[in-house]
DNA sequence: GGCAATAATATACAATTGTATATACAACTG
DNA sequence: CAGTTGTATATACAATTGTATATTATTGCC
C-alpha cells in the first residue's frame, strides 16, 4: 500500500483530469466566514457557501457529499487546532502554578481566533445530524483524555489524590466548554468577570476530589 | 387601568371579530411536535408549523410575528415547566438527605417529559435570534437564582460555609444543562451511568466549595 | 338586521433551495 | 497527436420559503 488510500487528498499530484479549483480546506473556510453570531454551520445553505467560496453549486459536491459533511470536516479542525493550542500553552507553564488560570485564560482568548474554529465548536454541540454531533462529542472526548492525564500527572507529582479523575476532568471540560460559548458575544468586561468565575469553578472541582479522595 | 393592557389575551372575551382558530400555545405545541433530535425549533419554517397546526400560512402573523418569536414563547415556557417541576420535587424531599442525587434525577426523568419542553431549552443554549439566546440565558439565570437561595438555606441550616454561592449555583446549573443535553440522545443504561457521574460533579463542587470557605 | 372589527383564507410572486443533466475545460497517458 | 479522466460550469426544474394583497367568514354591538 502506497499510498493511503482515499485520505491524504492533496499530495495526489499525478491525476489526470482538471485541478479542483479550490481545496476542501479553502471551501471549508468559506463556509466559516458565514458562520456569525446568529449563524450556525448547520444553518448555511450549499448554494450560499459555493457563492462565498466562487465556485458553482454544483462544484461543491466535488469536495462534500453535503453542508452537514464539510460541518463535520470542520469539526474535527476545529477540534484538533485548539486542542494544539491549549497544549501548546500548557507546556509554556510547566511546573508553574497558577495553571488553571493560565489554562483558563488561553481557552478564553482562542475565542478571538480569526478562524472562529473555538466558536463553531462551541456553538453547535447539540444540533445538526447525528454525524455532526459525534463529531463534536469526539472532540469533547479528546478533550477529557487529555485533561485525564494532566491530573494523573498531577497527583503523580505533587501526591494529592483525586477521586475519580475521569469524572473530575469531563466535569470540567464540559463546564468550561458551556461558559465559553456563552462568552463568545460578551463585552472584555464581562468575559474577564467570567474568567474569574470560571477559575473559582474548576478548582472547586478540584478541591472537591481531592477531599473526597481523602475521606473515602 | 382596568386590564393588564396587551398581555393576558385569553381572557379577552368579549371582542368585536372572529375568535382565532387556535391558540398561540397551540401553535407552539405544533412547533413542538416538530422538533426531534435533528432539529431545533429555529431552524422549523413558519409554513411548517402553520401546516403542523392545520392553518393557512399567513394566520400565523395573528399570533406571532416571526417564528422567532414564537421560538422566544416556547423557552419562556419550557423555563417555567421546568422550573415548577423541580421545585416540587425539591419540596417533596425537604430536609431529607440525597438531595443531590434525588434532584438530578428528577432533572433527567424531566428529558423524556412528552412536551419535550426541557429538551428545547436544553438544545438551543447557543443558537438562533438574539432574542432567542437571551431568552435562553434568562431561564438559566432564573435557576441559578433558585439554586442559589437553595444553597444559602443550606448554609443557614447546616452551618457549614459555602465559598461564593452564587459562582457554585452557576457551575452547578450549567454543568447539568449541558450534560442534560447530551443525555437526550440516550438509552438507558449510559443516562443512568451519567445520572450517577453527575451525582459525583455536584457533590465534588459543594464540597469543594465548603473546603475553600474554610481555609480562605 | 346592518355595521364594524377581527381573524382566516386564497391566490400570487419573487427568492432561494438542492440537484439533475449536459457541456466545456484542463491535465495526464499513451 | 488523440483519448481518457476528473473537474468546473451553465442551464434548468420542481420544491419550498416568507409575505403582500385581496377576499371571505365569524363575531359582538347598536
Amino acid at each position: 500500500m502506497r499510498r493511503l488510500s482515499k485520505k491524504n487528498k492533496d499530495l495526489e499530484q499525478d491525476k489526470p483530469g482538471r485541478k479542483p479549483a479550490i481545496s476542501d480546506l479553502e471551501l471549508m473556510e468559506a463556509a466559516v466566514r458565514l458562520v456569525d453570531s446568529n449563524r450556525s454551520v448547520s444553518s448555511l445553505s450549499l448554494r450560499e457557501i459555493a457563492r462565498e467560496a466562487g465556485i458553482a453549486p454544483n462544484s461543491f459536491y466535488r469536495h462534500f457529499r453535503d453542508v452537514d459533511e464539510l460541518a463535520v470536516a470542520l469539526i474535527d479542525r476545529a477540534g484538533r487546532g485548539l486542542r494544539g493550542t491549549i497544549r501548546e500553552a500548557r507546556k509554556r507553564l510547566e511546573n508553574d502554578q497558577g495553571g488553571i488560570r493560565s489554562s483558563v485564560e488561553v481557552f478564553m482568548e482562542a475565542l478571538d481566533d480569526d478562524q472562529k474554529y473555538l466558536q463553531i465548536l462551541l456553538r453547535e454541540t447539540s444540533i445538526g445530524s447525528d454525524a455532526f454531533r459525534h463529531a463534536v462529542d469526539r472532540e469533547l472526548n479528546h478533550f477529557e483524555e487529555e485533561l485525564n492525564d494532566e491530573l494523573l500527572r498531577f497527583v503523580e507529582i505533587t501526591g494529592r489524590k483525586v477521586y475519580e479523575s475521569r469524572v473530575v476532568a469531563k466535569a470540567i471540560t464540559r463546564l468550561v466548554f458551556t461558559l465559553g460559548a456563552s462568552a463568545a458575544n460578551m463585552n472584555l468586561e464581562q468575559r474577564s468577570k467570567l474568567t474569574e468565575e470560571t477559575v473559582i469553578m474548576v478548582r472547586m472541582i478540584i478541591i472537591g476530589a481531592n477531599a473526597m479522595a481523602s475521606r473515602k
